[in-house]
DNA sequence: CTGAAAGCGCTTACAG
DNA sequence: CTGAAAGCGCTTACAG
């Protein structure tokens, strides 16, 4: 490989110094080089294929133009790619890149992710969980311009970005209202697991679902707690869908869920949606759109929490003062630092009117 | 924020120069550096938090520890996150710190990837693709220290690291040979799709699969084409099961399309696997274990071919001159510089032997 | 309007 | 064994 042109081939191709270079490559040129010599400058560049080296420039300048992001496994979930995505947009607009790591829940692996970061001098620090949970953010996260997606800080220090499940949950269950149900059970997944001790989903789309159903006057059963898998879901359903009081129609945790449950549903010779009906929750790309039947469910705003979380360490970054944006605290409770972003419902062919069952 | 300790500041306080600090902490003080001022620079640096400025090393070093990755859409898959995940693992291990950028499929974007990250002086690059493929690398690669995952050069010119297909799908094969199935039919996706024009998992599966059925004297049917997801998968089994002479066990394209067959002998009344038995591909981790039954199917070594790539490029680093690791050229075509790396099969209890069918 | 100089924070010959 | 100097490639006051 040949040696990468410098400012300094640039100026001695131009006839110019290399201050003027940097002027004219820098938008500063106006006022301060002369005309003639701004297109030396730039016919040179151009020429040389130069292009200013961007480490030079951010120790110069002390700033790398680069936002780490540290994840719990985030970058390994199929969701993951969608909020990394939104991030990754919104930082591409303003000249930014993001380095992202993961700490797969560990501890030790988090500091050291966050100690390299700093290291590396990373501009901003964004947290992003797998799934919607609280997180306590450390030290290094309240010192930078930081932002939080997919969770909130139970330190009240950092500003979340998170989806708004309890109007996502409502929607669902008016979907279900709207057909005509009256008899729903809610598959749930468990509020605790391996890796979150804190889940906020669980209890934000029960309170969604609930409200919903209570406002059209049909009774709230006790919701069957399962997991968070298509197994579970199948497991649930198949328990659920013999009772002699057969519910008319599944509101699921997720899609997963909701698969098994069409399967459990399959099982026992039901047809989805003419003898249950069933609605999931995520949009999730692998099990919503490409089930059969496609599956009604509430689409997670990934991409946004991303986009919006990385948009605000970039209104930090150029004015550190700069408060949070619109739409703080829908669907949150009491004290919570975020802003919460909107679930759609996605309808797809998983709902139809309930129909008498032949036993009733 | 204060402003953060420098190696003058660790000087000042140690009472030595800048140039015994930084000898001291990258181990050249052996010999240099009198011992107690050694312990003076170690106590010092301490206690101040000092950690070199890696912006500054890297321009003085002319090297950024960084290894540049762009994929096509790997970082919003499921699997992509394992193969980063190698990746990442061996960087880790070295100090290095990978940025990704996805181009969706967008040569455009592709271009800009490439660009930025030169640009931004990544010391090493790495292509990856989301679907095993052929893959026409550009200048900019063959330039610089790199290589391939999950995809093959077709310019011949920087190695990639693949899955070996062909002898996993023989092993897919041989499971249902082993049980005593002797009518199987190959439920395949389709070579082109929207956004590879050049898939080699068809063929390579399809040799492998052949190989193996003809070996043991099955014989070889037509496989019977749909595509790579559920609803595909669904609607090719829902016909070939309804087939007089219905095959005794089906060779799925994927783990998504072995969920669309579960879903399809379901709806018929066929039992999974006592009525058919079904082998998967990829051992998706949403579709294969978690299935109803879960799915006995051939795990994909995405891990293993980031870890790889990303090994391959730090010899290269270290020793431009590297030559290839063994193990080039299992499964491959003729003149693919490539090294094919195992596809382990896995067994769950998705197979079955067959049993005579009530109608034979 | 233009060029020489300083300095971002390091590391590595080099002279003492 | 130790410190002063040069230099990685930029940008930005500053003096002419």
């Amino acid at each position: 490989m040949h040696r990468r042109p410098t400012a300094k081939d640039v100026a001695d191709l131009a006839g110019v110094s290399r201050s003027a270079v940097s002027m004219v490559l820098n938008g500063r040129a106006e006022g301060n080089i002369a005309p003639d010599k701004q297109v030396a400058v730039r016919e040179a560049a151009e020429k040389l294929g130069y292009t200013p080296d961007s480490v030079a420039r951010s120790l110069r300048l002390q700033r790398t133009r680069t936002v780490g992001v540290v994840t719990d496994a985030i970058a390994t979930s199929p969701f993951g790619g969608r909020l990394l995505e939104g991030a990754v947009a919104a930082a591409e607009r303003h000249g930014y890149v993001l380095v992202v790591m993961d700490t797969h829940f560990d501890a030790a692996r988090e500091e050291g992710a966050y100690r390299t970061l700093v290291d590396r001098r990373v501009d901003a620090l964004l947290y992003a969980a797998m799934s919607y949970s609280r997180y306590r953010s450390p030290e290094v996260l309240q010192r930078a311009p930081s932002a939080l997606a997919n969770c909130v800080d139970s330190a009240g220090a950092v500003l979340g970005f998170v989806p708004d499940e309890v109007a996502g949950a409502a929607a669902a269950a008016q979907v279900l209202v709207d057909a005509g149900h009256r008899d729903v059970v809610l598959l749930a997944g468990d509020q605790r697991n391996e890796t979150y001790d804190d889940l906020l989903a669980v209890p934000r789309r029960e309170t969604g679902y609930r409200r919903a159903l209570e406002a059209a006057g049909v009774r709230w059963q006790e919701p069957v707690r399962g997991g968070w898998e298509v197994r579970p879901g199948y497991e649930a359903a198949l328990a659920v869908l013999q009772r002699d009081d057969r519910p008319t129609a599944l509101l699921c945790a997720n899609d997963r869920v909701a698969a098994g449950a069409v399967l459990a549903a399959c099982h026992l010779g039901l047809r989805v949606p003419q003898d249950v009906s069933i609605v999931g929750y995520d949009d999730d790309e692998n099990f919503a759109a490409p089930m059969v039947p496609p599956l009604t469910t509430v689409r997670l705003p990934f991409r946004e929490m991303g986009e919006r979380a990385l948009q605000h360490v970039l209104a930090l970054l150029a004015n550190p003062e700069a408060s949070a944006p619109e739409g703080v605290g829908r669907g949150l409770d009491e004290g919570e630092v975020a802003v919460s972003l909107e679930c759609a419902l996605v309808q797809r062919r998983s709902v139809a009117p309930p129909h008498p069952s032949p036993s009733r």
